[in-house]
RNA sequence: CGCGGGGUGGAGCAGCAUGGUAGCUCAUCGGGCUCAUAACCCGAAGGCCGCAGGUUCAAAUCCUGUCCCCGCAA
C-alpha cells in the first residue's frame, strides 16, 4: 500500500526479489493533475498495471466492503509506505503476521510527511530508514529494524531514491526473519515531527552561513523548491528557483550578504554571512532549470561587481 | 474546457503593439597580446526566425490553423 513514487521504488524491489508474493496494491485514487487537469494515476498504480497486479483505489478504508476485499486475500503482511490514508483499526487486524510501514526517518525522530527533507534541511550527517508496525497513532508502532544513510550532498529528491532502496532491501530482511524479531518500542520522549513542506520552506535567507543556506536548499529541492526573488540594479525583478549549488570563496568585507555577483569563470554567486554561494542552476518564472552561466548569458548585463541582490519573494 | 509562459545560428535572451538591411551575451574556429589564463584585442563560420496557409509591393513582426515544449496550481 502506497501512493507516490516513494512507494513505487519500494514495490519494484518487492517484484525484483522474487521472495515476495504481492497479492494486490493499493493506492489512492487517480486525481487531477498536471497541465489542464488531466486525470493522473499515481505512480505505484503505473507500476502495478505493468506486472498486471490487482489495483484498489478505494477512497478510505472504512468501508467494511472495501476491508473484506482485503480480508479475502489472506495476507501475511501489510506493506505501507507513503500511502496517505489512515488505516482503521480493522484493517490492522487483517494480517496473519503484522502491519508494517516503511519510513524514511530513523523513529523515533522526524515523523509525520516530510522527513527526508527535514533531516536535510537541518543538516543532519545521516538519517535513514525505519521499518515499524502500524499502529493508530501516526508513525509511532514499535520498530523492527532500521538502516542509516549518510546524508552526504545528497538534495531530497536523490536521497528519497537511496532511502527507497535502503527501506526496500530491509523490509525484504524482514520478511525472511521475522519469527525471530522482537519490535522495540519507540521513546516517546525523543520524537520530533517532521511537518510537511510549504512553498515559504523553500524561501531563501541569504543572510545565513553558507552551509546552512547549501542544507536548506538540498532540503526543499526539488519540491517545493528554493525559491529567492533577483532584484536587478533598474529594479526589475526576477522570481527564481535555484538548484543545489556549492559553498564558494570567502565573501570580501565590501561585499553585504544577499548580494549576487559573477565570480571567475562564469558563476554566479550570492554573498551570504561568511562565503559566497555558487548556483550551479537556476529557473526563472515559468521556464525550465538552466545552467547559471546560461542565465547570466540571457538576463543579466553586468559582467563583474555586485550585479543585483536577492530578497524574500 | 483550471491559470500562465514559450518555440529566433550550439546555449540563454532581445526584436514583434509603430511590417521593410537577423541584434546581444556566451560557446565554436582562426589570428594577436601575455610567463600564463576561464582574462583582453582583432577576425570568421554558423539562422529557410516551430510547421502550414492567409493579408501585403514587402512578414520573425499582422490574421487563421496546427504541432511541440515549459511553469504554476492541485
Amino acid at each position: 500500500m502506497g501512493t507516490p513514487s516513494f512507494a513505487a521504488d519500494i514495490l519494484q524491489i518487492m517484484l525484483d526479489s522474487g521472495e515476495v508474493e504481492v497479492l494486490g496494491v493499493w493506492c489512492q485514487p487517480d486525481r487531477p493533475a498536471g497541465r489542464g487537469h488531466k486525470l493522473t494515476p499515481p505512480a505505484t498504480k503505473v507500476l502495478a498495471q505493468k506486472y498486471e497486479l490487482p489495483v484498489y483505489q478505494p477512497l478510505n478504508l472504512k468501508d467494511p466492503a472495501d476491508q473484506r476485499a482485503i480480508a479475502e486475500l489472506e495476507p501475511d503482511f501489510l506493506a505501507v509506505a507513503a500511502y496517505g490514508l489512515i488505516l482503521p483499526q480493522a484493517v490492522l487486524d487483517i494480517p496473519r503476521l503484522a502491519p508494517l510501514n516503511v519510513h524514511a526517518s530513523i523513529l523515533p525522530k522526524y515523523r509525520g510527511a516530510a522527513p527526508i527533507q527535514r533531516a536535510i534541511m537541518s543538516g543532519d550527517e545521516h538519517t535513514g530508514v525505519s521499518i515499524m508496525k502500524i499502529a493508530l497513532a501516526l508513525d509511532s508502532g514499535p520498530v523492527y529494524a532500521n538502516r542509516e544513510v549518510q546524508v552526504g550532498n545528497f538534495d531530497s529528491g536523490a536521497l528519497q531514491a537511496v532511502l527507497a532502496r535502503a527501506g526496500g532491501e530491509l523490509l525484504l530482511e524482514i520478511f525472511r526473519n521475522f519469527s525471530g524479531l522482537i519490535p522495540t518500542p519507540q521513546d516517546e520522549a525523543l520524537s520530533t515531527y517532521a511537518a510537511k513542506l510549504h512553498k515559504e520552506d523553500g524561501y531563501i535567507d541569504w543572510l545565513l552561513p553558507s552551509q546552512n543556506i547549501h542544507a536548506w536548499i538540498r532540503g526543499v529541492h526539488p519540491a517545493p523548491g528554493a525559491r529567492t526573488v533577483l532584484v536587478l540594479p533598474g529594479g526589475e525583478e526576477i522570481t527564481l528557483v535555484v538548484g543545489p549549488g556549492l559553498p564558494g570563496e570567502e565573501r570580501p568585507q565590501d561585499i553585504p550578504p544577499s548580494s549576487v555577483c559573477i565570480l571567475g569563470g562564469n558563476r554566479l554567486a550570492v554573498a551570504t554571512a561568511d562565503r559566497y554561494y555558487i548556483l550551479n542552476e537556476v529557473k526563472p518564472a515559468g521556464k525550465g532549470f538552466m545552467a547559471s552561466a546560461s542565465f547570466i548569458n540571457g538576463y543579466l548585463d553586468c559582467k563583474s561587481g555586485i550585479c543585483g541582490h536577492m530578497r524574500k519573494p
